[in-house]
DNA sequence: ATGCATTATGTAATCGTTTACACTATTGGC
DNA sequence: GCCAATAGTGTAAACGATTACATAATGCAT
């Protein structure tokens, strides 16, 4: 492996002269340059990141912490982190936690021993975030849950407005019989919940069932099927997150009855089926790509200023009204 | 930050001494053990994994280097390798190549500087493998695409055989005017292309059409398109990958043609959306998991002896067939 | 010419580990 | 009881960069 002192030989200079023109940070003779670059090509020499890392006690890196990297909408982050820190320079660890405390306390550690510059993560239920400390340790930046603080930055979605929306969506399309299927792991369910409730209200309607599951396919299933074999049918399900509809919509279509003539089925994130089942799904889009690149941006921001302020970004959903909420139709 | 040093201190040992009640590799005396021990907790130290990775140049990481990581195939892969490495010990570094022979060498070139134990990874089209070169660097297993070169470990589906078996099982139940739909990124493509031609071929039929397109649902779809527009329709379309079946079941359902009536859908990958349409699509399942594992045993296999002569594992998918190839329904 | 700022470069310490080597103390075989 | 092996530990040299400090050479104003 040829390193620094190799090319310092081949060039006739120091290591140190060879590290200023690679850092390009300090005062050198255009010749002197010349002749070390060209031993650099020469050797085809690249810089050891794992010593310089060691040096200066920090890299070109950022950790991504997600529950899960099959959910689409975490994939999606995930490539718009990716984008955004590419054009820094900078390169992703993606890491999952599956909803463990346990994994996601060993990837933060990892992380933190990996000197990664900061961390973008959506943390589990249980995670407590004790932000003094855990900022001093190393920047990071919440998203999608909300954490019970605010020491630090976040970029979330109004899930209570989008729940709302979603929710009147369906009341103005002459559903009245509304159950709520919500994911048990983490602040979204709840808030999705509120928003929802908050909706039945004003419109002086109450939900015919609400359950908090976890956040898989089977589960949703599962519990729609009990949902809709029960007397009081709900004539719409609200789903909180692309799993349960996916679950929901099978118990429905395994149930023999009509979406969405005899029971509309709504949720959140765009995914690849959800245009394509017939009908095609409503739900509520989130920007994805706005949302890892402002985490990114704000990751980016408080490596460079630490002390700066908390910040919390909060986004919009965009409804996308489709065929499985339309009961004219 | 605590070092070694300051354990050393604490237990009034050397910290060489520390050093090897961590590595446990040497004769440590109980009661010096248990003295460095409880420093450590006191200490509430953690090795510094950047300095050991410079030391012993190698650190307990891999690279996972795969085409697009919103793909279900890979995500699915990517879940697979990263359990079977956790179980080692071991982290994954997951990264996008994009189809980008640009950003696979830069990725490449990264982990090789992260000094990653070994890599995992799907080539794009332009990889030039060289092994022999490439090999000493760093150890690395192929994955889901064949490299022309028998001095690496991959492990890749029997493509040709998938193929053959869905094609047959579309002329089996009738169906006579094939098209087919293959991705032009890799040489799965190709490989299924040529399982796709000699099925028909030892049914004695030809394609109606046979189209190498990027692997993307709107070129499925805008192929399709063209394809069922034509005075020649196809009654069946075999598509190479999920992007691409998603496109044709699109382009079907908006020509208001019916599935599996008037045509045919089969493709490759298991999804979620796949079981979930209507008709639900028939597909050869890949074996992600077993194909994760196998990678990540084989990668590990090869970092313990590298001089192990290579290894290629094929597997084989198993044919789900459901409602979009089932004609007699 | 003199002094001072600035340019250009080298020397060597440092980051936090591991490990080759050296050394002493203990053990077991005869 | 002696010797060889082994247990148990410390010292110091790596690993490959960065950078504070020192030094030499140059430019410029006086």
């Amino acid at each position: 492996m040829t390193s620094i002192k190799d090319v310092a030989k081949a060039a006739g200079v120091s290591t140190a002269t060879v590290s200023r023109v690679l850092a390009n940070n300090a005062p050198i003779k255009p010749e002197t340059r010349d002749r070390v670059l060209k031993a650099i090509a020469d050797l085809n020499y690249r810089p050891n990141l794992i010593a310089r890392s060691l040096r200066v006690q920090k890299s070109a890196k950022i950790g991504l912490v997600v529950s899960d990297i099959r959910n689409p909408f975490f994939t999606a982050i995930g490539r718009a982190v990716e984008d955004a820190a590419y054009e820094q320079g900078y390169s992703v660890l993606m890491c999952n936690t599956d909803e463990d405390p346990d994994k996601e306390e060993l990837y933060l550690n990892l992380l933190h021993d990996e000197n990664v510059a900061g961390v973008i993560f959506s943390p589990t239920h249980q995670f407590n975030i004790d932000a003094q400390t855990y900022n001093q340790k190393m920047p990071f930046v919440i998203i999608d849950r909300a954490v019970d603080s605010s020491d630090v930055d976040m970029v979330l979605l109004d899930n209570v407005a989008a729940a709302y929306e979603l929710t009147e969506h369906l009341i103005n399309n002459g559903y009245k019989k509304l159950a709520g299927l919500f994911g048990d792991a983490s602040t979204t369910g709840q808030e999705r919940s509120r928003g929802f409730h908050k909706a039945l209200k004003d419109h002086h309607l109450t939900s015919v069932a609400a359950h908090f599951i976890a956040p898989r396919i089977q589960q949703g299933y599962d519990t729609s099927m009990a949902l809709l074999n029960q007397s009081n049918r709900p004539d719409a399900i609200f789903t909180s997150n692309s799993m349960l509809t996916a679950g929901a919509y099978k118990a429905v279509r395994d149930s023999k009855l009509k979406v969405p003539a005899d029971v509309a089925i709504v949720g959140f994130d765009e995914t690849t089926w959800g245009a394509l089942v017939d009908p095609p799904v409503t739900v509520i889009e989130q920007p994805t790509e706005e949302i890892g690149r402002t985490a990114t941006e704000l990751l980016f921001q408080r490596i460079q200023e630490p002390s700066r302020s908390p910040k919390t970004v909060i986004l919009k959903g965009s409804l996308i009204a489709r065929g499985s909420s339309l009961k004219s139709k």
